[in-house]
This record gives structure tokens, sequence and C-alpha cells, in this order.
DNA sequence: TTGTTTGGTCTAAATTTTTAAACGATTGCT
DNA sequence: AGCAATCGTTTAAAAATTTAGACCAAACAA
């Protein structure tokens, strides 16, 4: 039987990156932020062009996807450069949660209790 | 330069498996099926046990989680039960776009456009 | 048949999320 | 200083989600 309770903290500690990949626009706004090659980043006046969202709305999805630390800002002068983080540890954590999930779904049923 | 048209499909067709994962809730609904040993599933009734909510409440989340091609139900009688699918296919799905991502974000930068 | 159990659905209420207008703060330009 | 541009925040409204009471249908037992 595989540590169930390590398995809650792992669930809610990746609840705000699940949902933050979850919306539409907020995928939208990722995918921009990959097209660019991440060397100077899109500042919010460019999302609201691709995401067709007012710019308090974008600045909104903006500071859920960087609660869920997957994206980071930069300022230059009255101007904030959004970009991808480098590294986001959160894709490793849920690699790992999948793994573990799909670890114990394929060990049920062969251990009768 | 990595194919974004195929990532924005990739990120659409698992936004309801990723929603349904955010949720505090059905995590709860997940982790309670999982520690079964999913040899006869739980029912709904379980289930209001386990979140403290209503029927109707776990029904709709059920609901969701079977969308989400995560759960599935058999009947018996009046009694229904919910158990994991035992192949998840959205898991490998998921685990192959965070690798996508990841390649696109580590080879950025190092082709100058 | 009658009553009980189980559980889905319908409906409306409560809550949360999403959205944009208005405002304010900062930077840079002239 | 005065003006324009950029963008975060506050606020309130709109939209979506979540929740539970009430109702209904099916299966089973007495």
């Amino acid at each position: 039987m595989a540590d169930l309770t390590q398995l809650k903290t792992e669930f809610t500690d990746l609840s705000d990156f699940l949902v933050a990949l979850g919306d539409e626009k907020r995928q939208a706004i990722i995918i921009a932020l990959l097209a660019e090659n991440a060397c100077h980043g899109l500042r919010v006046t460019d999302l609201t062009a691709v995401t067709k969202l007012s710019r308090p709305a974008v600045s909104h999805h903006l500071k859920i996807l960087k609660q869920a630390h997957l994206i980071k800002s930069r300022s230059e002068g009255t101007r904030n450069y959004y970009y991808l983080s480098h590294d986001i540890k959160e894709i490793r954590a849920l690699k790992q949660l999948l793994d573990h999930v799909t670890a114990i779904i394929e060990t049920s049923g062969r251990e009768t209790k």
C-alpha cells in the first residue's frame, strides 16, 4: 500500500499549478510566452492582443500564473516583461505525482488487501 | 522552433483533465478511490463521508471526473460503484505535454531566432 | 403491492472566478 | 514642470462553478 498521506500533500501542493494550467486563456498566454524565444519576454499589452482580453484581465491571469510559479517578470522602466520561468519545479513534481498514481493503479488488484 | 499548433491542441485536450485534478474535493475523491484496492470501488454514499459533501455535490464531482476519463462506474442493482479507470491515457498525454514544454524552455535562448 | 434503499436530476442559492471601467503610481519625454 | 505611455490595483458587475434541498426513478425486500 502506497503512502496516501504523501500523495495527499503532493496533490494539494500542485492544486494552484493544475488550476493555472486548466484555463484556456492562461494556456494561450503560456503558449505565447513559449513562442517568444524567452529572450525578452512579453508585455501585458502584447498579451491582450493574444487573448482578446482587457488589460486588467490579463494582469489577473498573470498573477495566477505567477503564484503557480510558472512565470516571472522583469521591469524595464515603465514596462514589465513576462516570461516563463526557466526551471519549473512543479513540472517535475507533477510528473512524479502522475508516476505515483499509475504505480498505485497498476499494483492494485494484485495484492489481495 | 517547436510545433506550437500541436502544443495548443495538447493543452486544450487536457483542459478538462487538469481542471478535474485541480479541485481539492475531487482530489479527496481520487485519493479515496486509490485507497480502495480498486477491487469493488466506492459508492456515492461512501464518498459523502470522505468529502463531507452532500450527495448531489458528490454526484456532480463524479460526473466531472468521469468526463475527464479518470473514473468509471459499474452498477449492481441500485448501487453504483465508482473506481479509477485502469488505464488513464490522459496521464500519458499530460506527461508528454510536460516534456514538450520543458524541451522548448530548455532549447530557447540557444538558437538566436 | 407497499415500503425502503440507492442514487441521479432538477432547481435555485451560495460561492468563486472572470472581466472591465475607473483610478493611481511610476517612468520617460519635451 | 507638464504631458503621454505603461501597467498594477481597486471596485463592482457578469459569468461560471459549487452546493444542497426537493423530487423522481429503479431495484429489492417484506
